[in-house]
DNA sequence: CTTCTAACA
DNA sequence: TGTTAGTA
């Protein structure tokens, strides 16, 4: 497929497939006609990068961590390196905190919609 | 569609 | 740094 309609399948810009293709997350084949074109495959792909990105990995580290993440859960035991393991380690208590900064207001906001609904259905009803 | 460049938060 | 906009 070409990169619009990759684009259109994963709620990405164009814009930003060129740019991860850029940071050598996606890697494209080109057509006679100079035209980008992709597998499948890189719909998934793509999906998991914007997932990887949202939760506060940069590039960089997505770029590491991508091929051990790859489909077949065979794992490539060449690429746990110590520093490898030791990047990972650290993203995964980011992604941690995150998570807990995350459960931490939904609790307060679904606390407040609480407060807010008892408050009204003590009203005149 | 391609590439390059600049700007924003 | 990720993302968007304008240009040729």
């Amino acid at each position: 497929m070409r990169i619009g309609e990759l684009s259109e399948l994963t709620g990405t810009p164009r814009r930003l497939l060129r740019y991860y293709e850029e940071q050598g997350l996606i890697v494209a084949e080109r057509a006679a006609n100079g035209y980008r074109e992709y597998d499948e495959r890189f719909v998934d792909r793509v999906l998991q990068i914007r997932g990887l990105l949202d939760a506060g990995l940069p590039t960089r580290i997505i770029k590491q961590i991508l091929p051990c993440l790859d489909k077949p859960r065979i794992i490539h035991f060449t690429d746990a390196t110590p520093e490898m393991i030791a990047t990972l380690e650290h993203e995964r208590d980011r992604m941690t905190e995150r998570v807990q900064f995350l459960t931490r207001n939904r609790d307060a906001i679904a606390e407040y919609l609480d407060a807010v609904r008892d408050n009204r259905s003590s009203k005149a009803g």
